[in-house]
DNA sequence: TGTACATCAGTGAACGCGCGTTCACTGATGTAC
DNA sequence: TGTACATCAGTGAACGCGCGTTCACTGATGTAC
């Protein structure tokens, strides 16, 4: 995304071309979106959490790793509002896509809103890979990520239905169907290097939608 | 599954309760095995393949690190041949699913297959995870082992068709919104702690057939 | 039958490394008088 | 206006740990003569 390279010479090179200046008096703050900023950069070239360090991500922000804890108690306090922060910009996302979509299709919405889902996922494996098995909430009050997202995408399903389509399953489980299989149809089949996979997938999601629609 | 603990203590305690008795002359080839199933036990209690170590198998296995290496040149290639080993053991499952089946229902080996694939996406959470994004084979030439599955679906699902099912998608479309859709539903939804979401996950993997298939 | 040796399965200790985390610190920017 | 001090953003070095990997080894089981 940045172009950088991830081996050590080149991110040692890179951190020493600019030198990070430190934020003003008064500002310390943003390291903590600088920090998670440079989280998601790495988790996006990553396949999954589990690669991510503090050292790596302390070294992509161009800061000490002892910088961190003024923001974060710990490894795990920085992962969870990292979720938190990529999961708050699907969502976003998604409900950006909602909106001025040209009226008279009924399923139009649902559409933007999963072309929304199929680009953030083709941008970076490792994102949406974490949205699914990852948990929020209190033990025993636990929420996947994954599944707040299917709850939003089947509040669109049910307008849609309102608005005279008609779904050929509940919604709930429609939207998890339309979930899971872009996110399995992104997973499984990477026929291009990057997010040139676009078209292909895109595709697939039509032919989701239509499956899940009463459509002639 | 063998009612182990994870902890450090139980591990030790474990490994001292019953010290391994060494393979008998001429059949150390047996100790490759046993690696591959410690690590497959690890991995069915672990979520990614992220978290499996050369020391943690060694552990599991009741032997030193050391005496894997008679085995596997280095750690990757112990992982490619587990990917392997998990990848010939779930397609054997949904082999012997298709097989034996009551004849009149033409979905019925479909079904069949299906629901083995269900029954091991549920025994491990982190197995079938692997299976989307490993890939194998030369670069170039790489096939994900997700897509292998796919198609020795896809497989099914033509002979479905030859015997009087009608899709409402093409059979390679149809074998990914199956695979995904239940794969997706078992990590998305963990609605109770282990594998008794049996009942949820089958009755989801039903309405995928209904939907991927023609039915009145 | 005994004995010297080869072969086998597997070990124990050590290595260098990157990790998360701690702690005393530095130097710039603000404030009190 | 100058000066002493507080506050801020961030650092450098060190810690203990588990990791993958290497290497010289041990002790049991087989084989040659």
């Amino acid at each position: 995304m940045s172009g950088k390279q991830t081996t050590a010479g080149g991110e040692l090179a890179d951190a020493a071309a600019r030198p990070r200046v430190r934020n003003p008096w008064g500002q310390g703050e943003r390291l903590r979106t600088e920090l998670l900023e440079a989280a998601a950069r790495l988790l996006g070239e990553l396949d999954t959490v589990e690669g991510l360090t503090l050292r790596g991500i302390a070294r992509e922000a161009g800061v000490a790793p002892a910088s961190i804890y003024a923001h974060f108690a710990d490894k795990s306090t920085l992962i969870s509002a990292l979720l938190a922060y990529e999961h708050s910009r699907v969502m976003d996302l998604m409900e950006q896509a909602g909106v001025d979509v040209p009226a008279g299709d009924p399923i139009a919405p649902l559409r933007a809103q999963l072309y929304a889902f199929c680009r953030y996922s083709l941008a970076s494996p490792g994102h949406y890979r974490v949205m699914f098995g990852a948990h929020v909430g209190e033990p025993g009050q636990q929420r996947s990520y994954g599944l707040t997202l299917a709850r939003r995408l089947a509040g669109t399903l049910s307008a849609c239905e309102e608005a005279g389509a008609r779904l050929r399953l509940p919604a709930e489980r429609a939207a998890i169907v339309l979930l899971v299989g872009t996110h399995g149809r992104v997973a499984l089949i990477r026929e291009r290097p990057l997010s040139s996979d676009e078209p292909g997938v895109l595709q697939f999601a039509d032919e989701l939608i239509g499956l899940v629609f009463d459509t002639p």
